[in-house]
RNA sequence: GGGCCCGUGGUCUAGGGGUUAUGACGUUGCCCUUACAAGGCAAAGGUCGCCGGUUCAAAUCCGGCCGGGCCCA
């Protein structure tokens, strides 16, 4: 009536590895190095099933390595930068990033980001989550800053930094720049509006279909479709635009659609990518028509000041009025939005730090081949966005909370001063630059009030983590890192950046592999929002299935796709902790004194040995190549299915020193290889069942076990033989027989019988017999009455005659048939001509005939078992 | 519109050329059997999304559809 109860259990062992430091990495070891750049965790408080199953599985990679001998660095981190903590503090506070003096700003971020940080540290340690703290980092820490400022310190001095006046994605309500990868879509409706143009010094009129009319005031020209034949005329007349009675252009361009509205578009500066597009093939000078605050400009006349969509409204309403609105139609979009906050972005032509990255995309090509992808179908997500790269990487951010960028400008003549790399970390809005003046003009020289994207500190996790200037010994110790574990989301963001950056710097590949997991969603299936209210919080299913019961449903989460969560998972983890618990409580009655290995096995012990050594064999593979979901089904299912139910069995009646050798071998083993998955009840088991015999304190600090023997014969026997107990047990189960009933006697009949030859023990203990015999004939009648052909076998053989020959046979009479092959080979015609087909393409199927005993029988495979009671 | 992934008993899933298709959950029946009733045994339940093609042989490989998810335009 023992059970496993983890509430009471998880707790203690998480204090003995805390207090022992179980986890420590040893920077003084000369172990190799395995080495996890672990995502910092964002501190935006609660924790959501994605993170604990994230989580879980970079621990399964972290747990199994150090078993592996591995002097293992898994840091315990926390990302504290950016927008969404400066969206959630204004909201808190109902502030904007105007309101308040920079320094102010800042520290309420810090402290809100700061304050999530000890609750956690706690939920990783519930979860069992194997990280160190003793090479803790943060990302908004002066020591973390210091190293995204001195990478880009030097990418500055080699040119490769630049600021430009190029048009850029535009966020009004967070007021920043932002790179095309923070950039999302969403699908909407809007009016498509049919608007009057004049023609200049003619009759007539275009009509224009528009869904930005707001943006008339920075109209430049309106193009058509070179082969619309109906428009040609038009080219090159230009148009007077309503409201603002400029005149513009109408040029013809390929890439206008002439199916969409009237086929004639006017290109503005600048409402989407599209325009910016032809704004740069014609070179029109650039207006801008929204400011930095999302509100029309002078340009707009009487609509200045205006937020966009009262703007956009204002001048529908005055069109109309004036008669040069003809219709609207809705029109489905594409809309840019803002990641953070969902507004809808501008373009916007507002000077910014650009890194140069378009003219990198083959070298991180080449570094992308050189890393190991887990699964390897996200690399071409990688090089697909890659592909597709336009622009340069805007760096700079006009936000608070972040690193700033390091650079002073000349008042006068502009002139960019980098800090000198001995002075990060550096806040060129409080401290001095590294010279007095300009060394151009000798002007004032201000601090850089921007800072960085939060993805140039992310993508220097990889530098920070292997000492890059901090240490230059350990630099060469621990670079490249082994392993980068993530989301498939931000392979276009961290993965790319990440290796750009390393590229850049240190001319290499980040890591050796890099691994990717997918989403949780609801049980559903579709994704979980705190908008629909469908998130699952993972901590009652913690308190009441327990961490390693979590755990082992994130282990069942195969890399790469996306998964649905599945309570009934953590129910069988659950009772999978049960099961390892009490097997712990069966076996350990036999370990007396360490056992020695011995000689005198029995065909059960060589049978679960060899099958043991297969499944260490098999999971080793599958954890080396993080397929965690894959290692656990391997040795979760031969535990139960091969060990427990069978083995175990078998073995329950003995007590001697070989049964005790094989339990120890082959339980503990398995413990240890389930111990990456549960890390809890594994170490309880082996606490209390193992210590005392191996001494290593901790079942995690302990070798990954080996192969012990591989004997195809055994397996052979050893499977003849469960099979043979098996359904003898099965046959007293179902004749109403206590298991545990003696059986006067057991006969095994029949040619394959004789592979059981030295199991007689085995059977005779786990059946309950008292006498056995196995013979490989007996007095009893039989005959055939199947005979099946062997597919495999005759296919290749065959070919094309396989199928006729399988329907000849089966249409015959199966004792004939058997007959026939007992003599030679059986002789078919086949459209005329005869084929001869031996006896090896068939398997028999026999019944016994009863003869004048009374017995029961038993058909297992190729053996009859006689039963007398 | 493009890229990637996925469609397998009621549900979820394994398997990526060989004819008896894996396992879990659920359902039904039986069983306290010297660890575990959160256990064991047994049973029912499938035209492997659809249509073609390759092959002696296709859930598996190829092509085209249909449906779903993610990423991107």
């Amino acid at each position: 009536m023992s059970q496993y109860e983890s509430a009471a259990i998880e707790g203690r062992w998480q204090r003995m590895w805390r207090e022992r430091e179980t986890y420590r990495f040893d920077p003084g070891s000369d172990r190799p190095v395995f080495s996890i750049d672990n995502p910092p965790r964002y501190t935006s408080g609660s924790l959501h099933l994605g993170h604990a199953t994230g989580y879980s599985l970079i621990d399964f990679a972290a747990r199994y390595r150090r078993m592996r001998g591995y002097n293992v660095f898994f840091p315990l981190c926390f990302d504290v930068n950016g927008t969404p903590i400066e969206v959630k503090v204004e909201k808190k506070h109902n502030i904007t990033k105007l309101d308040l003096p920079r320094q102010e700003y800042r520290r309420l971020c810090s402290e809100y980001a700061n304050s999530f940080i000890s609750e956690m540290k706690h939920h990783f340690e519930i979860l069992g989550e194997s990280m160190d703290p003793s090479i803790y980092y943060q990302t908004d820490a002066p020591y973390y800053r210091r190293i995204t400022q001195i990478s880009f310190c030097k990418l500055f001095d080699r040119g490769l930094v630049y600021k430009g006046n190029f048009p850029v994605n535009w966020c009004p309500r967070c007021m920043t720049a932002l790179a095309d990868a923070e950039v999302e879509y969403r699908d909407n409706v809007t009016k498509l509006n049919y608007i009057r143009f004049g023609i200049d010094g003619e009759e007539g009129e275009v009509l224009v279909a528009t869904t930005r009319p707001e943006l008339l005031c920075t109209c430049k020209a309106v193009a058509v479709h070179p082969d619309d034949t109906d428009k040609g005329a038009l080219v090159g007349k230009r148009l007077v635009t309503p409201l603002y009675g400029r005149r513009v252009e109408v040029i013809a361009d390929p890439k206008v659609d002439p199916d969409y509205g009237t086929g004639n578009v006017m290109i503005c500066t600048i409402g989407d990518k599209e325009d910016l597009e032809w704004v740069m093939k014609y070179r029109f000078e650039m207006e801008k028509g929204i400011d930095e605050m999302g509100r029309m400009t002078e340009l707009a006349g009487r609509y200045a000041g205006m937020p966009v969509t009262e703007a956009r409204a204002a001048v529908i309403e005055d069109l109309r009025a004036a008669g040069m609105l003809v219709r609207q139609e809705d029109s489905r979009q594409n809309v840019s939005i803002c990641w953070r906050c969902h507004t809808p972005v501008e373009f916007l032509q507002v000077p910014q730090w650009f890194l140069r990255t378009t003219d990198m995309k083959k070298e991180v090509l080449e570094r992308a081949e050189e890393i190991n992808w887990f699964p390897e179908f996200m690399k071409i997500r990688l090089q697909d966005w890659v592909d597709s790269l336009e622009w340069d990487w805007v760096l700079s951010r006009q936000r608070i909370f972040a690193t700033p960028i390091p650079v002073w400008e000349c008042e006068d003549c502009g002139r960019a001063v980098c800090a000198e790399e001995s002075q990060c970390y550096v806040d060129p809005t409080l401290d001095a630059p590294p010279v007095e003046c300009c060394p151009d003009c000798g002007g004032r020289l201000e601090g850089c009030p921007d800072v960085f994207d939060t993805w140039m500190d992310s993508s220097g996790s990889t530098l920070y983590n292997t000492f890059w200037e901090r240490d230059p010994a350990m630099f060469e110790k621990m670079f490249p890192m082994s392993l980068r574990p993530q989301s498939h989301d931000i392979i276009r963001t961290w993965a790319f950046y990440s290796i750009l950056r390393t590229e850049q710097i240190a001319h290499s590949r980040p890591w050796n592999d890099i691994m990717i997991h997918g989403f949780i969603m609801a049980p559903d299936g579709t994704p979980m929002h705190s908008s629909i209210g469908n998130v699952i919080d993972p901590i009652p299913i913690l308190e009441s299935y327990g961490a390693d019961a979590l755990r082992y449903y994130a282990a069942t989460c195969s890399l790469g796709i996306d998964h649905a969560f599945r309570e009934k998972d953590v129910v069988r983890g659950k009772k999978l902790c049960n099961k390892i618990y009490n097997l712990g409580q069966l076996a350990g009655r036999f370990f007396g004194t360490r056992p020695e290995v011995r000689t005198d096995l029995r065909p059960s012990d060589r049978w679960i040995l060899s099958r043991y050594s297969k499944v260490v064999r098999a999971a080793t593979d599958f954890f080396e190549t993080y397929q965690f979901d894959k290692a656990l089904r391997e040795v979760e299912g031969f535990i139960w299915h091969e060990f427990a139910d069978h083995y175990v069995e078998m073995v329950k009646s003995r007590r001697d020193p070989a049964a005790a050798y094989t339990l120890y071998t082959v339980f503990l083993g398995c413990v240890k290889m389930m111990a990456p998955f549960m890390p809890h009840v594994t170490e309880d088991v082996y606490q209390e069942h193992f210590l005392r015999f191996e001494g290593t304190e901790s079942v995690h600090l302990t070798e990954w076990p080996a192969p012990v023997s591989e004997d195809s014969d055994a397996e052979a026997a050893g499977d003849v033989l469960k099979d043979v107990i098996a359904a003898i047990r099965v046959w007293k189960s179902e004749k109403k027989i206590p298991l545990n009933a003696e059986l006067a006697l057991v006969e095994l009949i029949g040619p394959d019988a004789d592979i059981l030859s030295e199991a007689g023990d085995d059977i005779k203990d786990t059946v309950k017999a008292r006498e056995l015999r196995i013979v490989t004939s007996a007095e009893i009648d039989e005959e055939i009455c199947a005979v099946r052909p062997v597919h495999s076998k005759l296919g290749p053989a065959f070919k094309a005659g396989a199928k006729a020959i399988a329907a000849a046979v089966s249409s015959m009479d199966p004792a004939e048939v058997a007959r026939i092959l007992s003599e030679g080979p059986l002789v078919l015609d086949l459209e005329g001509s005869g084929v001869e087909v031996g006896p090896e393409f068939f398997e028999f199927e026999r019944r016994l005939m009863l003869g004048g005993k009374a017995v029961e029988t038993i058909q297992i495979g190729g053996i009859l078992a006689a039963v007398e009671m």
